[in-house]
RNA sequence: GUGGGCGUAGCUCAGUUGGUCAGAGCGUCGGACUGUGGCUCCGAAGGUCGCGGGUUCGAGUCCCGUUGCCCACCCCA
């Protein structure tokens, strides 16, 4: 048996551990204030949903899930994005009666099966929200804002990231103008790679996102989306920008930002940053008023965002933010010999129900490799027990700053120790 | 799926043209200081040198295979 982790996934150890609380307390406190609710959705799902809902043809459905048959046979996925089991749980328990909204928020891993470097895992950990019934601009600005201003309460700095936003059209005008992209390389294949040449039939739209230069040449000069949007869909893009601006929200139009999911429609966007190796979003989303309708559940518009947690991790401390500092414990309790254990365990008790955050050594070992640990845990205060302390009933309560003593009732403890961490 | 780089103690790494090459620093534990931390000094524990073959009198050191990790391509968070 091999003693490792599955390639691709890594143990959360305290560093990044503590790193994902934060980011996870910093997205619930942001979130609930815009009206989010928490909601928890299974890790995997029928196959099925999101080979519908994703898109048969993307490749996250042609080559990146995690399938499985149960022991029934059924067909299952472990979830490779948040978005599909949400709106299926949406429609399974009527959340979005027509005419209202509804708002969530998630947090947990997905799952990809993929070649793993930096920034990017086979399990790796999301956080995304989810706004349903509204097809309004505002609705798209809210979304939108709410993701930028997530990673300023992060502290990530401006510069080094940005935003940057398009419109995909809906089905009045995407059909045509996939179509057009399409015959555009057709009648460009010689300049183009073979990836993009296929892409022709299946994905078109895709070739945009090419990173071969010879291919990006040729699509700079294909039909722009701008361009062929039909008159709902460009009123709406504009309007989403007006808010945005109005918001003081900085961000780029960026017409050949596609994204990879199918089931996008109208406003796309994504926040790039720096220090994700050769990867640069760390965030995206998008509207999907198809969605509801192609999963079988009552049209229903909605969009939404999810940003990776390991990638924001990364950039975050490639700009030297450090989330999430070990806390450390305020007092540690010290046993001179045998005989003041058990007072020494009680006294680490008592601290602890009252609210102090305590450490002992359960070993027995010497007082001062007792205070060594005490100093290597940053305790503020050491309490120290022995004979002496024992005879009168008191604990001696060091400071470990000052190395001012006193001896104290042991009853007395935790006021004197909450006094001087205070 | 493809390509490149790398795999020596818990961590970061030295290890020359194959012959004390099994090491250093940090960390851990103990001691110097028999009731007291951060400095210093001393000591200890800890390694199938990724794994398997081969060449050789002799291989971390060369060859082959294999596996893992990293990075990149594809694509995405």
């Amino acid at each position: 048996m091999e003693l490792r982790a599955p390639k691709g996934t890594v143990d959360m150890l305290p560093d990044a551990a503590r790193a994902w609380e934060r980011l996870s307390k910093t997205a619930h406190a942001l979130f609930a204030r815009y009206g989010y609710e928490p909601i928890y959705t299974p890790l995997f799902e029928h196959t099925e949903l999101f080979a519908r809902g994703i898109g048969e043809a993307t490749d996250i459905v042609t080559k990146e899930m995690y399938t499985f048959a149960d022991r029934s046979g059924r067909s299952l996925t472990l979830r490779p994005e948040g978005t599909a089991g949400v709106v299926r749980a949406a429609i399974e328990h009527s959340l979005v009666p027509q005419g209202s909204v509804a708002k969530f928020y998630y947090a947990g891993p997905m799952f990809r099966y993929e070649r793993p470097q930096k920034g990017r895992m086979r399990q790796f950990w999301q956080i995304g929200v989810e706004l349903l019934g509204a097809a309004e601009p505002s609705a798209d600005a809210e979304v939108i804002a709410l993701l930028v201003r997530y990673f300023e309460s992060l502290g990530l700095p401006r510069e080094r990231r940005r935003l940057l936003v398009n419109s995909m059209g809906d089905e009045a005008c995407r059909p045509a103008y996939r179509d057009s992209v399409a015959a555009y390389i057709r009648a460009h294949e010689d300049g183009l790679c073979e990836e993009c040449r296929r892409r022709a039939d299946a994905n078109p739209l895709r070739a945009f996102d090419c990173k071969n230069e010879s291919c990006q040449a040729v699509m700079a000069g294909a039909p722009r989306i701008s361009d062929a949007l039909c008159d709902e869909c460009r009123a709406h893009y504009e309007a989403v920008k007006r808010r945005l601006d109005a918001l003081g929200v900085a961000y780029e139009e960026e017409p050949r930002l596609v994204r990879g999911l199918d089931y996008y429609t109208r406003t796309v966007f994504e926040v790039q940053a720096e220090g994700l190796g050769a990867q640069n979003a760390i965030g995206g989303g998008g509207r999907y008023d198809g969605l509801f309708a192609t999963l079988g559940g009552p049209p229903t518009p909605g969009l939404g965002f999810a940003l990776g947690f390991e990638r924001t991790l990364l950039a975050l401390r490639a700009a030297g933010v450090e989330p999430g500092a070990a806390e450390g414990v305020a007092a540690y309790v010290a046993a001179v010999d045998e005989s003041a254990r058990d007072a020494v365990f009680g006294l680490a008790m008592a601290l602890r129900d009252a609210g102090v955050a305590a450490e002992l050594d359960h070993r027995g070992r010497s007082l001062k490799a007792q205070l060594k640990h005490a100093d290597k845990l940053g305790a503020r205060v050491a309490v120290i027990v022995g004979p002496d302390e024992l005879a009168s009933g008191e604990a001696t309560v060091r400071d470990m700053l000052t190395k001012d003593e006193r001896r104290v009732a042991l009853v007395d403890v935790p006021a004197r120790v909450a006094a001087l961490i205070g």
